[in-house]
DNA sequence: GGTGACATGACAATGATTCTCAAATGAAAT
DNA sequence: ATTTCATTTGAGAATCATTGTCATGTCACC
């Protein structure tokens, strides 16, 4: 079912390798922008085909920033969710078992099936607020 | 606080009832041609400024779609997250304080503060799923 | 080594959203 | 009412991420 049999290429691994880099989510432009530094280079429209197809594969998180934007992350390991720092950006993977059952209590109770939900909270990390 | 004295406009009311005249969501574009066709003729900039005015205050709800799309729709009241049908569009409404508490104290472990969360969950409605 | 399908790259095209700035309009004072 | 002045609006240009196009490159297999 999951099974998008695709072909190796030195592109698909460059963009794998670029995400897998950081822990951090990053947009297509970004990782685009990267590649080219690191002498990688690979065409823009590649770096979002791949990362399209791998996303669709679950092999990595895709979220929509506040803008609107798009932006992936390499996903160590099963569901979960995420803690972001609006300031700095910076993510905690988290998990909630509490979620999870809720949401699938919900959905049942209304007809749904074939259900996903995403989970996003966002607040000022200690760093960020002690700043100002 | 949360005091942004506006000025009462015509195009702000019309941008207004054109939002609270469907219970679904609605794109900035959307509503800019329901109001061109009912005779409102609003700009398109302007329909947009109302629309993130309203957001910022609270006073309507914001959501971004798989593609990125903004689609704004009047918030019934308070604070409450939705169940999304995938085929139809769809949308009911839905509360949870489990979820709440969930999120406040997860972040509150991670030091995080003024924190907000968004949960969204997609499935497919019992006739979507009829259909096929 | 040849071949056909899939992947890539450069660039054009799209489409939502934002910007610009002159003209219109509300609010409060006169 | 009229003046005044900050705010809002509108039309269109400008942005910018993302997608489409299509000729060319490359992989897996014969």
């Amino acid at each position: 079912m999951t099974t998008t049999s695709r072909r190796p290429t030195r592109q698909r691994a460059a963009v794998a390798a670029a995400l897998a880099q950081s822990a951090e989510f990053q947009s297509a432009q970004e990782l685009h922008a990267r590649l080219r530094e690191g002498g990688d280079s690979v065409g823009l429209a590649t770096v979002y085909r791949n990362l399209q197809s791998m996303a669709a594969d679950g092999e990595i998180d895709v979220v929509r920033t506040e803008e609107g934007e798009a932006v992936y992350r390499a996903c160590s390991t099963g569901h979960h969710h995420h803690l972001v720092c609006r300031v700095c950006g910076k993510a905690v993977e988290i998990e909630g078992p509490a979620v999870e059952t809720w949401a699938a209590k919900v959905s049942a109770a209304h007809g749904f099936s074939d259900v996903e939900h995403t989970v996003e909270i966002v607040g000022t990390c200690t760093d960020c607020s002690r700043v100002k």
